[in-house]
Parts: structure tokens; sequence; C-alpha cells
DNA sequence: CCGCTCCAAAGTGTATACACTTACGCGCAC
DNA sequence: GTGCGCGTAAGTGTATACACTTTGGAGCGG
């Protein structure tokens, strides 16, 4: 950040754009797998070798390991020692403390949003509503899936808090493969509307209102899950590892 | 290792105690460097060089890589570019966004532990806040900073929570660097006092209090910082770069 | 026919080698 | 004497090599 380089002319430095690949090329892995497991292209147990993911990706092994070790501390995938990488498959416990963990963060987030919202800032949530509104109508079953997933991480920017929004994005993804793994009836215009209303609320700087609709909407989600103990294994069973 | 190639008995999976070194020999690396930063051996800025991180802990560079990969996630390391790895220097920015995660979190957690909590769990309270005290009486620093954190996991884990465990000992990391970085009158006999009445109001099973009293004393321990904006490059400037 | 044993192939875990970037010091011009 | 430029050393970034574990199947015995 602070720059005290003491050469007083003679930019040394090559205004090279952004380090243009070579640097960024662990991290374009890891989006990469992030993005096509929460798009859900990569079903929970897959095996992910590291070979093949070299190949695809054209980079040795070395690289692929980094990326499936952040992976790993997001969560996203398991590391089985000597026998390689899976896509993870969050257990019900997992799941459920996820969601609690959302809910207190989230509703906290709507109460205190209440007081510092700018009018400019509504606007643009509702701008964003309509684009999910949008997505939902054509059953973009993608792009809805990450905008209503956006919204709550729009929200945790508006506070200002980069922490926060790092923290909520972590979890995000994470709710995104449980959704995956559980996932029932998914009713996007149910959170939809729960979205809307949110928004509602937050126009009138009902601090209450607001907390308690975020808190009923995260647990609405977990409720539209198939989380029941039988379930379980059947999904999981039905899931071994296809490649 | 042993070639137990021809082993006429029937124990197919060695019962390995719990995969002694080999397996988690990064992540000794890693707990050993988390140690030393919260335990103040290594300043902010310090470089930490890949080279000499192998020779003390007898590895490869390899693994000191992904150790210093997993401690960039967690933000107690930075990693620049070619450069090379350096203890964090949080901003104040980051500082502040830490903390009010910090008070979201944990104000909403003692609110609904007041639900749960067991008298039990009042008494290891107790005992923990005994145990804090102790090291706080007989200036053990490096142990009351331990325990003072350790009683916000305590309290979280009472919760029943692990995915909120895990967040906040990340974040507790984070503080004690930060506090590291930007202490001034660390008063560990006032912040013994709030556990205290937090402990109290849980006794008493008041949500709103404890919830109240949480959000305070973690105000409190940010307030105790010397976030000040001109402090702060005085600070940052005289932990340049010493290894 | 079923089971166990053992071996080979595949894949991960770690170390090492090589390429490239950065940093520092010496020399040279002014 | 001061400041710029270049060469060399140190250190990181990536790829490759090697050792060990796991796993599937062939062969053998019951």
């Amino acid at each position: 950040m602070v720059n005290s380089r003491r050469t007083s002319l003679k930019v040394v430095a090559a205004p090279a754009p952004v380090t243009p690949s070579p640097a960024g090329a662990t991290e374009r892995i890891v989006e990469s797998i992030t993005a096509a497991i929460v798009e859900r292209r990569l079903m929970p147990g897959t095996k992910l070798s590291e070979q093949k993911l070299g190949d695809i990706f054209q980079v040795s092994r070395t690289l692929v390991r980094q990326a499936l070790n952040q992976l790993s501390r997001d969560r996203l995938v398991t590391l089985e020692h000597a026998r390689g990488a899976f896509v993870a498959m969050p257990s019900v416990e997992e799941a459920r403390q996820v969601f609690e963990v959302r809910a207190m963060l989230e509703s906290t987030l709507v109460r205190q949003l209440c007081g510092r919202i700018t009018d400019r800032q509504i606007v643009d949530l509702r701008a964003h509503l309509r684009t999910e509104g949008a997505a939902v109508a054509r059953s973009d079953v993608a792009g809805r899936t990450r905008l209503l997933a956006d919204f709550h991480v729009v929200l945790a920017r508006m506070l200002g808090n980069e922490v926060l929004v790092q923290l909520l994005e972590d979890l995000l993804s994470r709710s995104s493969l449980i959704a995956l793994m559980y996932q029932s009836a998914q009713s996007a215009e149910h959170s939809l509307q729960e979205h809307v209303q949110i928004v509602d609320a937050l126009e009138k700087r009902d601090p209450r209102l607001a907390a308690k609709l975020m808190a009923h909407h995260v647990a609405a989600i977990e409720q539209n899950l198939r989380l029941d103990p039988h379930a379980i294994d059947l999904s999981a069973a039905l899931q071994p590892r296809n490649s």
C-alpha cells in the first residue's frame, strides 16, 4: 500500500495491466471449480483428480493442488489423505449450522442497515430485485441461483464491511452446495417475494421487521431442504463417486 | 516405512494413532506460525522466507508454501507476488470491520445462548473465568491473551455450532494480530470483569442484557486500541520489515 | 464357487530442479 | 560526490521426479 520507493524518477515498474495470467493461475482454477459446483456442473462426491484437472487447465499438478487446498478451506471440497479430493458432501448437521450462522449474521446485518441505508441504495436494491425477477421469469436456473445469492452479498456490501462480505460469500457458496445436495422443491419465486419484503422493510427503516423477515427468510430456505434423517443417507448413497 | 507386505494377520487398516506426523506436517507448520503470531513472537511485517522456514521445520519449501497459503487465507500473512510472505499488517479499516463482525456475531451468540445454556455450562464458564483470573494475576501475558480469547470460543462451542466456532476462531486470530499492531493499554483486568458480567447475565438468562454486555465488551476491546488515523502510519512505519 | 493373498497400476505426498522476478551493489558518467 | 544503470545473487513461481499409499484384479487355495 505505502509505496515509499526512493526512485526519484525512472518508473521502473512496468505498467502490467493487472498481472495478466501467470499470477492468478491458481485463483483462476479455484474460481472455475467454485463456479462449476455452484452451477451444478459438479455433483457432491465427485472425485477431482489432480492430473485430470491439470490437463484441463493446462497447468501442472502443483497449481491444481494449491487450488484444491484453497477449496478445501472453503469447505467446498474434502481432502482425503492419499486418496484425493472430492466435491464436499456437507452433513445435515453442517447444513443446519451454516444456516444458523447465516440467520445470526444476516438478520443483524439488515437491522443495522436500516439505520444507514440511503435512498440511492434502495433504488439499487429494487434494480437488483428486477434482475432476479427476470431470471426467475425466464427459468434461468443458473442465473437465478447466482442472483438470489448475490442479493445477500449486496446487502452485506452496503454495510461497507468487506470482512463481512467475504464471510458471507463463503457461507453462500456452502449454502449452494448444500442446496444442491438436499434440494427438494426450490421455490425461487418464494425467495424472491421474501427479498421484496425485506427491501420494503429496509425502505421503511424498520429494523425489527427487517431482521425478523430476514431470519424467517433464511429459515425458509433451510426448511425447503430435505434434511430429514432418512433422506440423507439415501441422497448420499445415490451420489457415490462418479467421474 | 515398515513394509508389512506379508501380513499373515487380518489387520487390514493399520491402526495408526492419528496419522502421527507425515499427514499433519503442513498443519503443524500452520499452527506453529499461528501460535508464534498470536503469542507475539513474530511482529507484523516480518518476512517469512520459505527456505528459512523449511530449514526450521526440517521440510521442503513445498510444505512451507502450503502452510503459507493457508495462513494467507486466514489473513494472518500477506503474500506479495514474487516477493514473499509477510506477517500481515491489518489496516485500521480492516480492524474496524473485524470488530464490527465480531460484535454482530457474538452479541447474537450470547442472546441465543441464554435460551439453551445449562447449569453445568454455567459452572464450566465460572471455572474458565477462574483460570483467566489466575493468568491475569500472575501476569502471564501469553497465557492470559490466549485464555481471554478462548472465553469467546467456549461460548460459541456451547451453542453446539462448529461452523460458528471455526468462524470465530479465525476472527479471534485476526483480532490478536490487530491487538498486537495497535495495542495501547491492554487492560486484561477490565476484559476479565466484563467476562464475569456476561456470565452473570447468562446465569440470569437475560438475553437482552447478555447481548448488550457482549456488544459493549467487543466495542471496549476495539476502543482500547490506538486506531487514530495519525497513529496508524506511525505504527506501521515503525514496523518496516525485520527478519 | 467363494475367499484370501499378493501384485501391478494408478494416484497422491513430498522433494528437488529449473525459470524467472526482484533486490542489492558495483561501476560509470556527470 | 551524487545519481543512474547494469550485473549478479537471492528468492519466489512452476514443473518435474521420485517414494509411498491405495486400489483393483489375477492367481491360488479352500
